[in-house]
RNA sequence: GCGCCGGUAGCUCAGCUGGACAGAGCAUCGGACUUCUAAUCCGACGGUCGCGGGUUCGAAUCCUGCCCGGCGCGCCA
């Protein structure tokens, strides 16, 4: 058990039980971080009250934090003891016990991180482009968050189901097969620029579709047919998500995301169990017919003047929508894939329509206390205007472009630093494409993912401060002084000692990747492990600085520098790793 | 009207399982390269935590009422 906090939660609990009795044996001691030592305990105050009712006269949380204090047994986990202010308790860890756990964590293959003692199955639901359009900066802050919070909830030792919920189904479907037919459908199984610039492809559809009567009548009918699973019609429709296909896996190869075709579960998918679903809300009595349109009117949901607000399951026309086909989604992950959780990574303009769907589901008996289904919102992207992000023209800003200028951005920002390109052009062209992505990708990971966020290409690859280059940096640091020192990382496995503050400071630093991966896992909120690394980062530059490796002052810190390098490095590759940002071994 | 997100240092953001003087990065200013990568480090400066009540020994954090910005709200997804 590596972590300091559970280590004295535990110490202290005794403490509380040998002071007040076994009534006192559940207290949390609310063991904090503390700007006077390590961690400090707050119990105290918050005993003045039982304990004054329980002794019949005034208790004194000083007292109280003393009596406490003098009954903790030290042991080989704290050095010191001291109790100051109102009744705080600070509490500072043995040197020897930071450096044994940090040797503990050396040796595990898990860095110190236990796998979790009640696996779930989570489905975490994320990027769900759209087929026939071009991914855009929208698409950017789902795809990344979700694709983190997957590896680290699989990290952690849950069963997760990547659930790529592409938009390929629907009334915009009819229009595309038909334009692609005027367009000539042999254009595009070749990869063809008709398809291939897939936003002029759309619009132009949307546009006939709205200024030509017939073409739109050819469309609605084309949507008929799709819905009837017309044979022609599929293959049509087949042509336009596999070209899609190609094109997200392009996007998602070079992004470094883990989604593949294994992943993809398009709203086609669920189009044989809309009925069936729809069937069973209206055999409970929850789907009741409005104004011609099947709905489900989930208690607490008001609309503009204070009128039941509907989910509409069943349109008028006898079709069917999204968030029909969002129920079917529950459904089926409740019946067939036996989920207990389902993080859907979607935009929070959404969460309206999340919470009344998730109502709807639960009033069907899908969802309950162990099968539990949550948004994770994600704000905006917006430019340094503060507005949404658009490019110059007004227009939406693609994602392969973007990703273009940020490689050509690092490129520029590399060649500052590296002018007569040593290293020579290929080292040049990965160096930048990892730091151009990874710093995308870090930028967005270390805010909070439900809050709107500025993007700011010369922000994010300043190179300085809370940035992925700066943490990439750190990394290659580290494999530098074990290419200078001629050893590997996994040779380093001397015991670490302890001498300089910057050694415990980093050596303390690094136990605490468990707890802040299961807090990240359990919000589904990987800007808490990006905030992690970057603090490690910053313990290990000062450790840097002051504590020379190879040139120790003798052998037996040398080698224990070294295993404190090797564990900072593991644990800083493995962070990044589950941020999906990738490292370099030079740079 | 209802719902969601935000309002914390000049800028970008953490902190919001209540805890001791509110943190980081950038920017600004001042230092540090015969030493493992200076794409670095050390230091200084900088804040009525949107506003008012309430709960508490203690509130940026919890409750409540407002204000400001953005977004969403019956048959598009």
């Amino acid at each position: 058990m590596p972590d300091p906090q559970l280590a004295l939660t535990a110490r202290v609990q005794e403490a509380l039980t040998a002071a007040f009795g076994p009534s006192y044996a559940d207290t949390d001691p609310v063991i904090r971080p503390s700007q006077f030592a390590d961690l400090q305990a707050n119990v105290a105050m918050s005993l003045v009250k039982p304990l004054t009712a329980e002794r019949g006269e005034k208790q004194n949380p000083r007292d109280i934090a003393n009596e406490i204090a003098e009954r903790i047994d030290k042991g080989d986990l704290i050095d010191k003891v001291e109790v100051s202010g109102p009744g705080f308790i600070n509490l500072t860890l043995r040197d020897g016990w930071i450096a044994a756990q940090a040797d503990g964590v050396l040796a595990d293959p898990r860095l110190g991180v236990p796998a979790a003692t009640d696996p779930q199955r989570v489905v975490v639901e994320y990027s769900s482009p759209n087929v026939a359009k071009e991914m855009h900066v929208g698409h950017l802050r789902t795809t990344i968050v979700g694709d983190s919070i997957g590896r680290i909830l699989e990290f952690l030792g849950h069963d997760v189901i990547r659930d790529n919920h592409v938009g390929d189904w629907g009334t915009p479907f009819g229009m595309l097969i038909e334009h692609l037919l005027d367009l000539g459908e042999d254009k595009a199984a070749d990869d063809d620029a008709s398809v291939s610039d897939l936003t002029a492809f759309y619009q132009a559809a949307r546009t006939k579709f709205d200024g030509d009567e017939e073409f739109a009548g050819r469309s609605r009918q084309r949507v008929v047919s799709l819905q009837a699973g017309d044979a022609e019609t599929m293959r049509l429709w087949q042509v336009l998500v596999d070209v899609s296909k190609r094109y997200f896996n392009t996007v998602y190869g070079r992004l470094g995301v883990t989604l593949g075709d294994e992943h993809i579960k398009g709203e086609s998918f669920y189009n044989d169990l809309l009925a069936p679903t729809v069937q069973e809300l209206e055999s409970k009595g929850i789907a009741v017919v409005s104004d011609g349109a099947l709905c489900a009117f989930p208690p607490g949901f008001t609309g503009r003047e204070g009128e039941p607000l509907p989910v509409i399951i069943r349109k008028s026309d006898g079709g069917y929508n999204y968030s029909t086909t969002d129920l079917a989604t529950i459904r089926y992950r409740v019946d067939t894939e036996h989920v207990n959780r389902m993080i859907y990574v979607v935009g929070a303009p959404q969460a309206l329509h999340f919470q009344m769907v998730f109502a709807v589901a639960r009033m069907a008996g899908w969802l309950n206390d162990d099968v539990r289904a949550e948004h994770a919102q994600i704000g905006n992207v917006l430019g340094t205007d503060g507005k949404i992000l658009r490019t110059r023209a007004g227009g939406t800003v693609k994602l392969a472009e973007l990703l273009d200028e940020a490689v050509e951005r690092a490129g520029r920002a590399y060649d500052d630093v590296n002018p007569d390109d040593s290293a020579g052009p290929a080292a040049r062209a990965e160096i930048a494409e990892a730091v151009g992505i990874g710093a995308v990708k870090y930028a967005d990971l270390s805010v909070a993912r439900d809050s709107e966020y500025i993007f700011d290409f010369d922000r994010m690859i300043s190179f300085k401060g809370n940035t992925g280059p700066y943490l990439q940096y750190a990394v290659a640091r580290i494999h530098s002084i074990f290419r200078k020192g001629g050893v590997t990382p996994a040779d380093a496995t001397a015991p670490i000692t302890i001498t300089e503050p910057a050694e415990r400071a980093l050596a303390l630093q690094l136990l605490s990747f468990g707890p802040v991966l299961e807090q990240a896992g359990e919000t589904a909120e990987p800007h808490k492990l990006a905030s992690y690394v970057f603090a490690v980062a910053d313990a290990f530059t000062t450790f840097f600085e002051s504590c020379p490796v190879l040139k120790a002052p003798d052998e037996e810190t040398k080698q224990s520098r070294l295993s404190l390098c090797a564990a900072t490095l593991r644990t800083m590759t493995t962070g990044l790793d589950l941020l999906g940002v990738p490292t370099l071994e030079r740079m």
